[in-house]
DNA sequence: CTGAAAGCGCTTACAG
DNA sequence: CTGAAAGCGCTTACAG
């Protein structure tokens, strides 16, 4: 029953506990020893109440608003939102609000989204885009709050990194399409100057040496991270007088559409004449005909991994430094393979 | 420069200008006329301080929060992003915070969201959930919290409605199809006890109605919103004996990839044999083989609408009865139709 | 056109 | 084990 005319403040609990405000604040808190029979009688006050605190009066007092935000370079792509939902997993519990900003618009430029997010006094952020430059770190660490990061080098200790591990799982498709007796693989990577094109073509050269299988330099193509780029890909390793692979690796999902397409197109059946695998475990990977074989990028525990970082700096006093957690992925085969 | 040991206050800007805080907060709030020339020394010690003001003070004086929520059934599903990002669009110019919260685990009901967005005091909540109950929209309009939700009816006076118009998208894909020449046109419906798909099937009616044709039942096929679903509904429109449809409207994509599925095992054409449409616009959806004919949901338009109307009661002053939005959709020819 | 001062609702150092 | 009181940084009614 909250009193006409107001909220239920600190001071109404206290008044009808008949203790001070210091006493329930230390019943809620804990920070303090309070006698059982005391602690009983403002519990029972805080539950006829109904009260519950003002986060902007702990905030102001605390001087941390116990809220965190996700920077995010596109909230369309699907590893973003399971990113989000990792997050919360971990931080709505310990009562943290979590706050997702996409930065792809040029109008909402990532400036702009920092210096917003530095004004709401964020206590942490978690800075997903790949186009996050130094500056952007510089100042939020300097703003005081805590920084984690997708990508880059903890050695600028500017904040903790969560990354999966992109040439592992390229390595691990290559294991798995030799186990099914595949020997000729091919690959067909995306734009190499991206991170993502480095690491897994990595992977791919890891793959095969751990086979014993050799590098054939004829097997690679190197495009775009798009289905045009798979179907160029795909095209150039099939054609005429090339020896032909028995696989194809492709460095992304869409690269294994265009070259599925490709495929297709050339009447070659999936996996009979050629077996086909992409990167990302896109929607539509489940849902093609046949069902493509990929890696699932593990975007929920990434989300668990920042959170849990954020949370050590935060609430558990870690001031140690910057640290770098890469986590393991997971290979879905399916009807491609 | 910041001064040594805290952060630069609104009294920091003051002295430095010569005048009083009380003067400083009205050139920032633009609330009361203040002197060209007085302006114009606070706006200088404002930016020479690297000012920023407090918003948990802020907050805490005003009793508003200026913290937006909005609350999903599945940050899966790419719907919700875009609805959150369309929400950003308007929302983050005006300096709110917006929070999203995936209410789908039971571990995190929609009770428990709920409550931890109450306690934050949020000053608007958008409730996307479909499974969200009286009760809840209730809990929210007491606290005082403004409400806007994606369903429902707008007589119980608890809040404005936006959504989009999905019988008039449906009725435009038969359209779309007597356009090219199709006329006997089959439906394949999700569970008629969701709203999506009562009001997908009197879609499909008023587009038969619209192009002068008759009903036929032996056309429409009730099964779920799955690649299942589809995959048994096409089956049976196509069992032996039956009189083929030329094109078949899929209560969403699902259906429709399932559908797909069955035409092709049965060596049948898209579209030459028969055209497919689905519903939604998901990813897969420009990925398959044929790409599909399908329906977007205005997801962006309908996060920028939910944002006008919480802001035209938090900052504009509108405190009149409910508003029940309904959005246009977009159809998008592909290759299946 | 401007200022002094109260007060929003908490937490915590200080005191007992 | 408990309380009185200061103070976090703003906004605004009141006064001039």
């Amino acid at each position: 029953m909250p009193k006409v005319g107001g909220r239920v403040g600190i001071g109404d609990v206290a008044a009808a506990a008949g203790v001070s405000t210091t006493t329930v604040s230390h019943v809620l808190s804990g920070n303090r020893p309070v006698r059982a029979s005391t602690r009983a009688q403002v519990e029972a006050a805080i539950r006829k109440l109904g009260y519950r605190p003002d986060p902007s009066a702990r905030s102001l007092r605390i001087q941390r608003t116990e809220n965190v935000a996700l920077v995010v370079p596109d909230i369309t792509n699907p590893f973003f939102p399971q990113l989000a939902a990792g997050m919360q997993d971990i931080l709505h519990p310990e009562g943290y609000l979590i706050s997702v900003s996409d930065a792809a618009l040029p109008v909402r430029s990532l400036d702009a989204v920092v210096q917003h997010l530095l004004d709401r006094r964020m206590d942490g952020i978690v800075m997903a885009p790949h186009f996050a430059t130094p500056m952007h770190h510089t100042r939020i660490a300097e703003s005081g709050a805590k920084l984690v990061r997708l990508s880059g080098s903890i050695d600028d200790g500017l904040g903790d990194i969560v990354r999966s591990d992109d040439t592992a799982g390229v390595a691990g498709v290559v294991r798995h399409l030799v186990e099914r007796g595949y020997r000729r693989i091919a690959f067909i990577n995306g734009e190499v100057t991206a991170e993502p094109g480095r690491l897994r073509i990595a992977g791919y050269r890891r793959g095969l040496s751990e086979a014993g299988l050799d590098y054939d330099e004829d097997l690679v193509k190197t495009e775009t991270f798009t289905r045009d780029g798979g179907m160029n890909g795909a095209q150039s390793l099939l054609r005429r007088g090339a020896r032909q692979p028995d696989a194809i690796v492709c460095a992304n999902d869409l690269i294994a559409v265009g070259a599925m397409d490709a495929l297709r197109r050339r009447g070659l059946s999936i996996p009979g004449d050629i077996a086909l695998t992409g990167y990302d475990d896109i929607e539509a990977a489940a849902l093609l005909s046949p069902s493509l074989t990929t890696v699932h990028n593990p975007a929920r525990e990434i989300g668990r991994s920042c959170a849990r970082l954020l949370l050590d700096r935060l609430a558990d006093g870690y001031d140690g430094p910057p640290r770098d957690v890469v986590l393991p992925n997971r290979l879905i085969p399916r009807e491609s393979s």
